[in-house]
DNA sequence: CGGGACGCCTGTGAGC
DNA sequence: TGCTCACAGGCGTCCC
């Protein structure tokens, strides 16, 4: 669900609010992908840093409780998974079925709502150490991290054998682009998502790093995708579903060539792409 | 070690 | 109308 633009929108709706703001406590609904890792209550009294993303990752440090050292400070990395979203407002009314975490401030309360419950919200002391390390090491480049360069990106897909359209996907070579995104940035590279990601040539490989950049860009401008649940922090949905031209469009006519889009299974999971505009 | 399948959980839409 | 089934934006874990 929640893919990079989604998750970085999110963040941007609800960072200038929480900076600064202070903790009054948490609430929790239904058990979500892991546990908290803390007693809610030790989360109170905390104020609330600048909030970051990392892949589709969130984290907002909160430091030291009153009369405590800096050791005593910490963060909650939150994950939307699959239909998670999160709401930020002075007033957010009684919690739904679906809310199953609240974290209320002197500015608000951030909600998460997440039918699916295969989002997480989880105590750690720093981003560095466990838990949130573990979830965090191995994981690709920033897509937008100028240190990701056509030659990096090239050379990273040299050793692996398998489907270009996993590779974008397992996210450890480039994070960000889920189902959406990375059908989407393999069309408009011209690319087939079943091609080996090791025989991309240099060229076709700066050409998909450009396009998933391009892709995410413009998803990030349209307030990203809203299929069904998602929504930024203000209750927004975005756009981006609109201008999409594969995924979801099986049967349909290719917006370049009108040929139908086709849909095939890759690792579980569906991808969509046009035989005739996009080749191996 | 790379790669693929599984399972987590709930809602929705299609088909009967 | 009501049931069953397939499917859904992610990802850690397990097994080969």
């Amino acid at each position: 669900m929640p893919e990079l633009p989604e998750v970085e929108v999110t963040r941007r709706t609800i960072a200038a609010g929480l900076r600064g703001s202070r903790v009054f406590g948490a609430r929790l609904g239904k058990p979500l992908r892991w546990a908290l890792g803390c007693d809610p209550a030790a989360l109170a009294g905390r104020t609330v840093g600048e909030v970051s993303r990392r892949a589709k990752y969130l984290w907002l440090p909160l430091g030291p409780r009153e009369g405590r050292t800096a050791d005593d400070a910490g963060g909650l990395l939150m994950h939307l998974g699959m239909s998670g979203s999160l709401g930020f407002s002075a007033d957010p009314g009684p919690a739904g079925n679906h809310d199953h975490f609240d974290l209320v401030t002197t500015a608000g309360t951030l909600r998460l709502r997440d039918p699916r419950r295969f989002g997480a919200v989880i105590w750690s002391a720093s981003l560095d150490e466990a838990p949130a390390s573990r979830l965090l090491t191995g994981l690709g480049a920033e897509p937008f991290d100028p240190a990701l360069t056509p030659l990096s990106f090239h050379a990273a897909l040299k050793p692996r054998r398998t489907a270009i359209k996993s590779v974008l996907l397992s996210g450890d070579v480039i994070v960000g682009a889920g189902n959406i995104y990375a059908c989407e940035a393999l069309f408009r590279a011209g690319i087939d998502p079943r091609a080996r990601a090791a025989t991309l040539s240099r060229p076709r490989a700066e050409r998909l790093l450009s396009s998933v950049r391009s892709t995410l860009s413009r998803a990030l401008d349209v307030g990203g995708s809203t299929l069904r649940d998602f929504r930024d922090a203000h209750g927004m949905g975005g756009e981006f579903q609109h201008e999409a031209a594969v995924y979801g469009r099986e049967d349909q006519p290719c917006v370049q060539c009108g040929a139908p889009v086709r849909r095939i299974v890759q690792g579980q999971r569906a991808t969509y792409f046009c035989r005739v505009c996009q080749r191996r």
